[in-house]
DNA sequence: CTGATTTTTGCAATGCTATTGCGCTGTTGT
DNA sequence: ACAACAGCGCAATAGCATTGCAAAAATCAG
């Protein structure tokens, strides 16, 4: 199994040291993305920091993909599909239950095309849809 | 005018303070939203949470609008429509320039319906879009 | 194998934002 | 005039993101 992970990590250009090994398996495990603070507690004597920086690097590559769904904590959670280093590819919709707070992907659901007044560039869009989420209602 | 400043606030039901016409004014100077900081910078001698429950106020109230876009401080603007107390109707896209940093609501621009799977019931959809704004290009 | 260099890690510290508690003040109603 | 209440300003707190620095670990060169 950790040879898995393993191969995830360097296919990514990404050190597989220890401690981003246990962070890669923490979130293969989840249903929905996490914070910085979920995963500190679900490795519990860890240094928040470092698990701050694993999961920057792995953004920073291309293996996973923050969210900013309003909660004040940034979530994170992997990528689905082919994402490059800097390029991100994973423009889906992200759903934020306000009954369990959970933020999950919504990898089918594509985010529509905004057509902006002249002179606007996009470079990026944020979709977040909040609600009760299936678990929930 | 300052008459004017005083109709909009007791139409809405909040009690026009000296501090709140202020606020209020110089939120009808602006082009696009604002943080609280720099309703700080923009009415100087002021202290930051009084201006703050003013906000908090005006929202509450429905007449303003606050928008997270991702900046890491809340924005403020003036709702379009007739939004009541609790309720906001102003579901439109805000866009967030990322040379000048600044965020403008797109009231034209209405969000398309999005679909979830079954047991997902929208309540609030937050839809930013980031590029580079007319000014800027 | 050994010393040097780079990478990773853990701790401390900082900065920014949001939010609440509390007492003072000024206004309103009786 | 007095009581009740709303608004204001200050202090304080809490949470999150981010950086600097030094020790530790891994990698590389000779």
């Amino acid at each position: 199994m950790t040879e898995n992970i393993e191969v995830i990590l360097t296919q990514k250009n990404i050190n597989p040291t220890a401690m981003r090994l246990l962070v890669l398996d923490f979130l293969l495990k989840q249903s929905s993305a996490i914070s910085l603070t979920d995963l500190e507690k679900g490795l519990d004597p860890s240094d928040r920091i470092t698990l701050y920086r694993a999961l920057k690097k792995f953004e920073e590559k291309g293996l996973v993909h923050s969210i900013d769904d309003g909660s004040g904590a940034t979530k994170y959670a992997l990528c689905e599909n082919d994402c490059e280093a800097g390029h991100h590819h994973d423009l889906h919709v992200h759903f934020f239950c306000n009954t369990c707070r959970e933020t999950s992907c919504l990898p089918k659901h594509h985010i529509p095309q905004i057509s902006l007044p002249d002179g606007f560039k996009t470079e990026e869009v944020n979709l977040i849809v909040k609600g009760i989420c299936n678990k929930c209602i």
